[in-house]
RNA sequence: GGAGAGGUGGCUGAGUCAGGUCGAAAGCGCUCCCCUGCUAAGGGAGUAAGGGCUUAAAAGCUCUUCGUGGGUUCAAAUCCCACCCUCUCCGCCA
């Protein structure tokens, strides 16, 4: 969410910034409005509120002192008073709900340095790193094919089970699955503290990382209980220090979680639907980061370089993209996305979306900090990416590592993870 | 799922079953000052968050918050109702 201050401040510079992402701003006009309104209102209100007190304190003096006679016209005009500050109030809590419903919709402020455009095609490539672009006949078969040939992976009988869009893992490609979550979460351990988290989740946590209440049709919810299948453990995460106040002197605060990820892909039906390019259910390891402004571009960094290194240790090509104002997620400010390259589809496959949040969501969140000394308390930045993102990597590996007799050999960090299996055949 | 106990500030914990300066005693912690060769001990002061108004600022005024939401009342941490959560016991269970 956006403070509202700065509207009111500068609601120009505001449009501005929002509508560097191609969304409309009209919204913020009907917010200062309410603002207004709401603000005069609980002004009254208050007023009122600090009268019927003041008559209250007097009502239980006259009560000791006896005069209960005296107290009786001052009970009658604080009932009075309560009808219409009863009125006020409803109106003030309205108004605050209205606006709070349009906010919630408002989309983050790009940062400055965010590259402009209008959508995927003005993203920049940052640069292209790997392999080399000849690639070899043996490596230029889909993993759906590879998988099934090695009895490695099994859509059809996920199918079965789930419907489209779901896959399975079988025999060592299940292992291979489990390798690449160990690798994902071993190699940031140094620094990154490993939570596994519940995935099943209350509304005001997905409300907090903006996955509600605007994409709510990209969520899948158990309406039974009223709880929501995460899409990332970015949402867990994020509401880990939900209504906390930290010390400035534990940020950041690195965590690192492996979960599963539900995801509906809503918008996408009959996009990528092969094999393991899209799917409901995934394994995923996120990185998540709680900083302070100052902090926020190095731990952005950090971020970024361990999920560029974990794809770069495997021998993969991938590319990095800076996103454009018309492309960034709702609630970031500024996002890289890692892709790698898939030879045997011969598509780029996003693996990480490595995101400063800057305060947005940890105003939603209510996660603030204390600086050493001073007194009142700051919003946290939050930041965000993955750190191994397991069908896509998969895919690429599989496709990438295949040898020309169809086997695929292990590339070296997941040999300790693979109870020494060297190739899949 | 059943029975009982309980949810108060950064923490512990009074206040609730006589409703009225109680946003809240006391202790711990923390900050500053004094004392001290250093440390410890000791003495003093301060210390919740959020919103609104006023202000150049410092500051001031005011409202909200004692699990959540309703109700009673001139007035609610305190009384009533519903719900949520925690703990103990029983049941069930990976």
């Amino acid at each position: 969410m956006i403070d509202i201050r700065l509207l009111r401040n500068d609601l120009d510079l505001v449009k501005k910034c929002i509508s560097r992402r191609g969304e409309n701003t009209e919204v913020l006009d009907l917010v200062i409005e309410l603002d207004l309104k709401q603000r005069q209102s609980a002004e009254k209100r208050d007023e009122l509120r600090n009268e019927i007190k003041e008559v209250s304190r007097q009502v239980g003096e006259l009560h000791k002192s006896g005069k209960t006679d005296e107290a009786t016209p001052l009970q009658e005009s604080s009932r009075n008073m309560r009808v219409e500050e009863e009125k006020l109030s409803e109106e003030c809590d309205r108004i605050s709900d209205e606006i709070r419903e349009l906010l919630l919709r408002v989309p983050n402020i790009p940062a400055e340095d965010c590259p402009e455009g209008v959508g995927v095609e003005d993203n920049v490539v940052l640069r292209v790193e790997g392999g080399d672009t000849l690639w070899e006949e043996h490596q230029r078969i889909p993993h759906w094919e590879i998988g099934e040939a090695l009895k490695i992976l099994d859509v059809e009988r996920a199918t079965k089970l789930s419907g489209a869009m779901f896959a399975m893992y079988t025999g060592l490609g299940a292992t291979l699955c489990r390798a690449l979550i160990q690798y994902g979460l071993d190699r940031n351990a140094d620094e990154y503290r490993e939570i596994r988290p519940p995935t099943l989740v209350l509304t005001e946590t997905m409300i907090s990382t903006g996955h509600l209440p605007k994409f709510i049709d990209d969520a899948y919810h158990l309406e039974r209980d009223d709880l929501w299948a995460i899409p990332t453990a970015e949402v867990p995460l994020t509401s880990y220090a939900r209504d906390e106040i930290l010390d400035e002197s534990d940020l950041p605060i690195k965590l690192m979680s492996h979960t599963s990820c539900f995801r509906r892909e809503a918008g996408s039906a009959g996009r990528d639907t092969r094999g393991l390019l899209r799917v409901h259910e995934f394994d995923k390891v996120e990185l998540l980061a709680y900083a302070t402004p100052e902090q926020a571009q190095e731990v952005h960094d950090d971020i970024l370089s361990r999920a560029e290194s974990a794809i770069a240790d495997l021998g993969l090509t991938y590319r990095i993209l800076d996103l454009c104002t018309g492309d960034l997620g709702n609630s970031s400010a500024r996002t890289f996305d890692i892709e790698v390259y898939a030879p045997g589809a011969d598509q780029w496959l996003e693996v990480s979306s490595v995101s400063w949040f800057s305060d947005y969501q940890a105003r939603r969140a209510n996660v603030r900090y204390r600086a050493q000394g001073e007194k009142g308390t700051s919003v946290v930045h939050t930041l965000n990416g993955s750190g191994l993102a397991v069908p896509r990597v998969w895919a690429a590996l599989v496709e990438t590592y295949r040898q020309e007799d169809g086997s695929i050999s292990i590339p070296e960090p997941l040999l300790p993870y693979m109870q020494g299996v060297k190739t899949i055949n």
